[in-house]
DNA sequence: TCTGGGGTCCTAGGACCC
DNA sequence: TCTGGGGTCCTAGGACCC
């Protein structure tokens, strides 16, 4: 008798940047320090800390300085992401050898559809002999959750790290799932668990009970809640598509200053230069862009973004320098910001494009525009913008 | 606990079109 | 004078994840 029930693997690797960072200083290994930080600014922050570190009570997203705090001899270890793209290449590679149906779910993390491999091997058989080649080939510690669709081996591998196997199988749901703290549940986050909280959920099991259907949707949409319960009781996706994050839907660098900077010439130097980063890598990657932005965070921490779309996809560094030049000055304050960034959006392939944007050269292109904002100008000056509530007092 | 950097997805309102 | 309805695109912000 066969059934149609998939076997999903989520392989976590552990503690990804510090797993790299001990890999090529094997000096840290079993000692306590974080990856993270930053020589030349006190705004640094934790990225991964090392499981000795974690015994401290350092974690990662945690000030340097405070971590320092804890642990006053706490190694700390600048980013490498050259390091991690490179064992990330070779764990994605190493889990080719037993499925072909990958989902790259971070640059540590994956979703394999394991159900043809499990016909001819038990797939605890299957996740140890990967645990260990990892391991052995590579020195990278890594935890697995067995289940029937994605959500849940994902809950799964989180249940035991470092180094577990996990099985979730449906009829285990009520006794490993449920007693879970809510805030454990993925996709819940920092804002939504003490609302929950308050309603008095506290546990996954909690949300599934009848009698707190009311109370949750005072704070979500009808649509969020039967999402969220379609997860728990592993009702939601079993189906991996490898080319899901295959192409990206935005490209962006943003940079934390130093120091608070007001300056609009100072400020606009260090955009241009994070436009010329971005550019490159939507060129690298034979990626165009419609839409380019800039973000902007003030002391306060409030942060805006203000974009504009362009007429065609294009991978014109001059269209897209035009267009932030304008946005920057069209909304910088003069007040003092921390937080800088620029985004481009709505990026597809090239060799996708329907229409050959070299048809248009950056100069006809720009006269295009031109024009077309001249013309919406002349509209705008000429009946000037009304509010709803301008209409009504006229009226 | 004075809060990085790179993403995805969702929502909501307004403009505009038919 | 009082107010259609659906669809799509754009902008902005927010929540979340690693």
């Amino acid at each position: 008798m066969k059934n149609n029930v998939k076997i999903i693997f989520h392989i976590d690797l552990n503690a990804f940047f510090a797993s790299c960072a001990a890999i090529k200083d094997p000096y840290l290994k079993d000692k306590a320090f974080v990856v993270g930080g930053s020589s030349t600014s006190r705004r640094g922050v934790v990225s991964t800390a090392s499981y000795e570190a974690r015994k401290l009570g350092i974690h990662s997203a945690m000030n340097i300085n405070d971590a320092l705090r804890i642990f006053p001899k706490l190694i700390t270890v600048p980013v490498q992401f050259s390091l991690y793209q490179k064992y990330s290449r070779l764990f994605f590679n190493f889990i080719k050898r037993y499925s072909s149906i990958i989902l790259e779910g971070s640059i540590d993390e994956a979703y394999v559809d394991m159900t043809q491999a499990s016909e001819t091997k038990h797939p605890l058989d299957i996740a140890k002999e990967i645990q260990q080649g990892l391991m052995a080939e590579y020195q990278l510690p890594c935890s697995i959750g067995i289940a029937s669709t994605l959500f849940l081996a994902k809950m799964a591998s989180d249940m035991k790290k470092p180094l577990g196997i996990t099985v979730l199988r449906k009829k285990d749901i009520v006794d490993k799932l449920f007693p879970l703290p809510i805030k454990d549940m993925y996709g819940i986050g920092k804002k939504t668990y003490p609302k929950l909280e308050a309603l008095g959920i506290h546990t996954i099991g909690d949300f599934t009970k009848e009698e707190f259907k009311i109370k949750a949707l005072t704070i979500m949409s009808e649509q969020s809640y039967q999402s969220y319960l379609d997860h728990i009781l592993g009702r939601s996706s079993d189906i991996i598509d490898p080319k899901r994050y295959a192409i990206p839907k935005s490209v962006s660098n943003e940079t934390t200053l130093n120091y608070n900077m007001d300056e609009p010439e100072a400020i606009m130097k260090i955009i241009r230069e994070l436009l010329e980063t971005t550019h490159e890598r939507l060129v690298k990657e034979e990626l165009v862009a419609k839409t380019v932005g800039i973000k902007l965070r003030d002391t306060e921490f409030l942060t805006i973004n203000r974009s504009a779309t362009l007429q065609y996809h294009t991978d014109d560094y001059l269209s897209f320098l035009n267009a932030v030049e304008t946005i920057f000055e069209e909304n910088y304050n003069n007040e003092p910001i921390r937080l800088v960034g620029v985004f481009l959006n709505q990026v597809v392939l090239k060799k996708d494009l329907k229409v050959d944007y070299n048809l248009f050269t950056y100069q006809e292109l720009t006269k295009r525009e031109e024009s077309i904002y001249q013309t919406i100008k002349t509209i705008n000056d000429k009946y000037p913008k009304s509010t709803s509530k301008g209409i009504k007092k006229t009226s």
